[in-house]
DNA sequence: ATGATAGGCAAGTAGTTACTTGCATGTCAA
DNA sequence: TTGACATGCAAGTAACTACTTGCCTATCAT
């Protein structure tokens, strides 16, 4: 299980899951167009590939394949309580 | 202004941030000690001291001078609302 | 003043990380 | 089956990061 802050503490990963929250179930290319287009980001189709593999090993993406494609989601849970252990609330 | 998720992706600044959420206004000798006794860490001053700037340049620490004295405490404005962008809670 | 204490500065090193490059695999349409 | 398309794998590179090492400054008690 990969380390979620370490997932977290890249910008071009947060954008990726800018992105997913923005529209779930992309694909690798559709999520490398969308990046360029709406987010000013030029990186290669295998820098984006292994961050999303940075991004599904500390839970922060899923999965789904259908033939050759397979399709991104973000997974909101591992976010949810990370810093509550520095937080004072219920 | 540093980057808070970068500062958070350290285990050990996340230890040093747990050590001054149980005990606020500590002094690098201080944090070392505790970060020894309570948290198993052997880093070495110098260690902890980098770590310590990290943490302050991302707003996750304040100082206040008190002669050779230097405290340390947590700030956890940075903390509250840093995944809210991917969440969708009010 | 002198020594002890608290902390600061900076160069060097080992390990990690993001990215590239080139090729390979798997799927589908014609 | 063939070619095009979507993705995977892996070795190499450049930059970064955590840590060390050695010395320096500043403050205070005696």
């Amino acid at each position: 299980m990969g380390d979620v802050f370490k997932a977290l503490a890249d910008p071009t990963r947060r954008t990726i899951l800018d992105e997913l929250a923005d529209r779930d179930d992309q694909t690798l290319f559709e999520l490398c167009s969308r990046l360029v287009m709406k987010h000013q980001l030029d990186s290669t189709r295998q820098a984006i590939s292994q961050h999303l593999d940075v991004l599904e090993a500390a839970g922060l993406i899923e999965v789904r394949r259908e033939g050759r494609y397979k399709f991104h989601s973000i997974n909101r849970g591992p976010l949810e309580h990370i810093v509550d252990r520095w937080l004072d609330r219920p």
